[in-house]
DNA sequence: CCCATCTTGGAACGATCAGTACAAGACCCT
DNA sequence: AGGGTCTTGTACTGATCGTTCCAAGATGGG
């Protein structure tokens, strides 16, 4: 009765491509800015499609958050997981992946989860507390991997929240237009050797 | 004739005071989100005091990142001006200006400036330029600080990005709600000798 | 084939945006 | 006292905001 019909898909664009791209737009132009005309534009959808598709804005803005995870935890994940000879290895690595990220020139600058903690006030609860989740969940990862690698407990705390400073740091400076080059020497810094 | 008269000063508002107010309006909210309405509801200016008085948003938000750098800017130089006994001691005493205003609870989260470097794509040309050359600004005055203090030439520099990149990063993380504890932790790393 | 379902473009909604116009009132100078 | 200048509140502009509505078209099942 209905309940296994094929689900009647005639839309006329990719779900995931299209998420893809408004991903980008958030990404590129932060929340406030992010205005459902520059998110059809981006997306190539009309509103209708929009929000039949994805909700409001807010949700619109979940979802992308939520593919942005999707997409780059794997790879810090992979660069994570080691295994790593000393916990500098593991920030170099961590950092590496950060690098990456920023020197690809098929995505804006910075990084979502930073350009939406830095206009915190403009969203709204639900938004706030999953960027904070998104933040924790990467604060936890390195510590694990710190920990593998065999940091001290104080230690492997003190440098997964160093660590997230710094990749936080990056997208800042990268979208005042900083060079990769110095982007490259705080992230080597960073990664040397201490104590 | 007129020329010389006393410029007939009825103005119902301290102007240096109601831009202090429109600062913090533009530093709680960012460039987007700081409207109109919120920046008269801030001063309590009315828009015709607030347009007559400071120009149109954009020269408001000029004049906001001017008052921001004259008021902080004496306070970093302070606090670099030393004699310090190492680098480690320059990098310190910067962040813990920093950390201060950080602390501050008269004042909103974060940075104005970080705040608008993470939206320079709000921003209009005048308004990037001039947060990027309060950036360039900082590094300038930590990179001669940290060779007043006996670092190489290389190591100067190096080290002036990276305290501007902890800087940046503990503004994003104040904005995200991070606590003093973990913020302080991150300075203290970035004041630790290396190498 | 026909109806129910889904999708889509476009028009429209009220709210808010940045910015302006204007008249009324307050002040200074002569 | 009177005229010119400055300031201020209010009302208004056209544009854009996020969101909803609706009719037309497309599709698949019976």
């Amino acid at each position: 009765m209905g309940m296994l019909t094929t689900m009647a898909g005639r839309k006329q664009f990719d779900v995931d491509e299209a998420l893809r791209r408004a991903m980008h737009v958030f990404w590129r132009w932060g929340y406030s800015e992010a205005s459902i005309d520059r998110l059809t534009e981006g997306t190539g959808l009309g509103r209708s499609s929009l929000y039949g598709t994805f909700g409001d804005k807010s949700a619109l803005f979940r979802k992308s958050l939520q593919l942005y995870t999707q997409t780059y935890h794997p790879l810090f994940d992979q660069a994570l997981r080691g295994p790593h000879p000393s916990p500098n290895a593991v920030v170099a690595a961590f950092l590496r992946v950060t690098l990456n990220r920023i020197a690809d020139p098929t995505v804006p600058d910075g990084c979502l989860v930073t350009v939406s903690a830095a206009q915190f006030p403009a969203l709204d609860a639900e938004g706030q507390a999953m960027v904070r989740a998104v933040i924790d969940g990467l604060r936890a990862m390195l510590e694990q991997a710190l920990l593998a690698a065999g940091a001290g407990e104080q230690e492997a705390a003190e440098w997964a929240l160093c660590t997230l400073a710094t990749n936080k740091s990056l997208a800042v400076l990268s979208r005042a237009g900083f060079s990769g080059e110095d982007l490259a020497t705080v992230a080597a810094v960073a990664a040397r050797p201490r104590d």
